[in-house]
DNA sequence: TTTATATATGAGCATATACTCAAACAGGCA
DNA sequence: TGCCTGTTTGAGTATATGCTCATATATAAA
């Protein structure tokens, strides 16, 4: 490995850092899970579907959306394995993926409430 | 309240949602965790203080950034109070503030992952 | 097939974000 | 005081993001 150019206090900490540190792909992933619950509109969506599904048209109207607005953020949750979805005629129900997000969300919350 | 213009399929889930859901300064404090923690930089600033703290040419090295940009994002880390500094003589290391965002990394890990 | 409903998608635009660069600040020592 | 180190800060810039609008797709009914 190259030796780095800048200014450094403490060689042994960055080494611990660069063994410990996660492979690029869990840090890209990472990143984009916590960028996708990092918006207010898609907080919101998340939290409405812990109690259950619902249809786009409704989350448009709980939230004061368009329903294209609401089908875009819905789409990159989806991409996301956050959210998923079953048809029952021409309706989409999404409901959450699993109990990750809940889980996370709840310790968030304790944080952001102390 | 005001009937709101969209098309609505479900008025009963829309209204439970409705009911049960956050108020605006707990949407608005895990939004800003969230973004702060939806960053490649950040995650790996984050992961890298669970074994440890560092001071700030540390990090820089660690991330190849520079210890500028590393400072700009540390203040905003430490504004959410994710993080945690402290000085000794010119030096600050900095830590995380709790163990709120190793859990949140832990299950989203998981999440990732699977 | 035509029409309507429910949703998805792409382009475009205004704002937000992550870095760089230059300058300022704070502590320690001559 | 003066200077050096470690860090912070503000302005500027390129890219990313969240919405709107117009259009496309999928299912169902007439």
């Amino acid at each position: 490995m190259d030796r780095c150019e800048c200014r450094m206090i403490h060689q042994e900490r960055v080494d611990k850092a660069l063994k410990k540190g996660l492979n690029p792909s869990d840090v890209e992933g990472l990143a984009q899970v916590f960028k996708a619950i990092g918006d207010g509109t898609r907080v919101k969506i998340l939290w409405a579907l812990e109690d259950g599904e619902m249809c786009v048209c409704d989350l448009a109207c709980y939230l004061g959306l368009s329903e294209s607005a609401v089908s875009h953020q819905l789409r990159m949750l989806r991409q996301l394995h956050l959210v998923a979805n079953r048809r029952q005629g021409p309706v989409l129900y999404y409901r959450l993926n699993d109990d990750h997000i809940r889980q996370i969300m709840l310790v968030a919350l304790e944080h952001v409430r102390e």
